[in-house]
DNA sequence: TTCCAGTGTTTGCATCAGACGAACGACTAT
DNA sequence: ATAGTCGTTCGTCTGATGCAAACACTGGAA
């Protein structure tokens, strides 16, 4: 079940003023995100705008290179590749993750991971398989609420009390299997238990048959992600799940939190 | 047939009507490219907005998660990684190149790139190093004018003629050692070469002491990219850059062109 | 404490930017 | 030819938007 804390009582609504002219723009590359190459009737139509407007929009994008038109569509360009480049390269510890995780899969012969918090969701920054590693749908850039993997609880588990009262209100607690934590009660528990043993677990809370273990990273007393690693249910389970995997870990989240600090 | 080769677009950009809003954010986030994290004041002084404005610009931007506010700053979100990660999904020949390239540059010791053109220059899809590779500065993403380097002349010598001289006339023959061709002459004898022998080199053209051989990845009769190895002219010489290298880029690039047909 | 100088934020207002929609030209298919 | 696409251009009118100025915080210094 489902109990709506409706969002009519926080601040989200409390909306500074926008450009709607540049929101429009967004909706645009938005729309070439999931399709792609798309012409100027097609988007109009979808988008309910004028041709004219998304004519003039399409312009401009293409015009500063945010946009390309080739074979009489459009489609987001290259540019984003660099954008994603310098992004990377603020994040001052994105070559220690991933030569760690590198490590990590190739011991643990799993799907490694590590992301980061954003916008009160998790976004995967880097991933890399081991030999037997699972293909799950995640990619770097997805975005995932946080209550229901590992990931995200080793986060909340560090932040302040106030910043996941926040993030609970803004996103809910949706159900995805029957072990997804969907109350207040059982996820502020299971943080505690997060805080106390230092790892966390998604036991198939997000998908059947899929069981992760977590550990956050922390530098200088906050939380600046978390790395886990995924596998099947059949091999995850027993010492292997509920020790071996949690020590390999916190051991890689201590190694990035070291290493992190000299960069 | 492809007839429609409608674009008169005259060098000079032919001006459509464009969106003068959107040209506000898109400055905003260039700005915010550039240096990491900064604040209204700082924007609006820089680029010559009013702060008000500005202000309702990065609203909008934040609401759709184009950029973050954090520690009272401005900064771009991982947003760009997810979309990042899309535009290279739909270079379909985005993972065939990357098994190749790691091969080649694995088997020359030196390294490996794969570039692409978009608005009439070259952009880096991906590099790789073998042991002793240069460390250059380009990176992911970063543009390159097509006439001085190796993996430009490549896709240039198999582009139709019109469209090379619409490159030119829009980004000129910059010139950057005493090797770079500057003059239309130079250069379409240098494309009528490598169309003879099917590769390009790049003998010191951009960068004193840096030598390159590229070949063009062709599928379809169209130029979908090139790849190229570089390394120190003290190592790039005699037969090993005249004749070995030259003989491992293309078949890397053939090896691109037949896979890249079966996805 | 009080003051200041620096932020970010909000708001009223006048203006012109921009969304609309219709007309046009280029193309394709029937 | 004709009809139906598509992208592009342009005049028009309205309300969005950029500006400036006032407002609200903050932190530091006296």
């Amino acid at each position: 079940m489902i109990t709506g804390f409706e969002m009519l009582s926080m601040g989200t609504s409390s909306k500074s003023r926008t450009v709607d002219a540049v929101q429009i723009s967004l909706n645009i590359i938005e729309f070439l995100q999931e399709r792609d190459g798309a012409g100027i009737t097609e988007i109009a139509e979808t988008l309910e705008y004028s041709k004219g407007t998304v004519h003039s929009h399409l312009a401009t994008l293409a015009e500063n290179e945010y946009v390309v038109k080739q074979d009489g569509v459009y489609r987001l360009s290259l540019r984003y590749l660099e954008l994603a480049e310098t992004v990377k390269d603020r994040l001052q510890i994105y070559d220690v993750v991933r030569e760690e995780l590198n490590e990590l899969a190739a011991d643990s012969g799993e799907l490694a991971q590590f992301a980061t918090e954003e916008h009160g969701r998790a976004v995967y920054i880097y991933k890399t398989g081991g030999e037997r590693a699972v293909q799950t749908a995640s990619s770097v850039g997805d975005r995932e609420y946080l209550h229901c993997i590992s990931l995200g609880k080793a986060m909340l588990a560090y932040m302040d009390e106030e910043r996941v009262e926040e993030i609970v209100e803004q996103h809910g607690l949706p159900q995805y299997t029957s072990s997804t934590i969907t109350t207040r009660e059982e996820l502020f528990e299971e943080l505690e238990a997060v805080r106390e043993q230092g790892y966390a677990f998604d036991r198939e809370e997000k998908i059947e048959g899929l069981r992760c273990v977590a550990a956050p990273v922390v530098t200088k007393g906050e939380v600046v992600g978390a790395l886990s690693v995924s596998g099947p249910a059949s091999r995850f389970e027993g010492e292997l799940y509920e020790e071996e995997l949690p020590k390999m870990v916190t051991r890689s989240a201590n190694v990035i939190e070291i290493n992190s600090q000299f960069s």
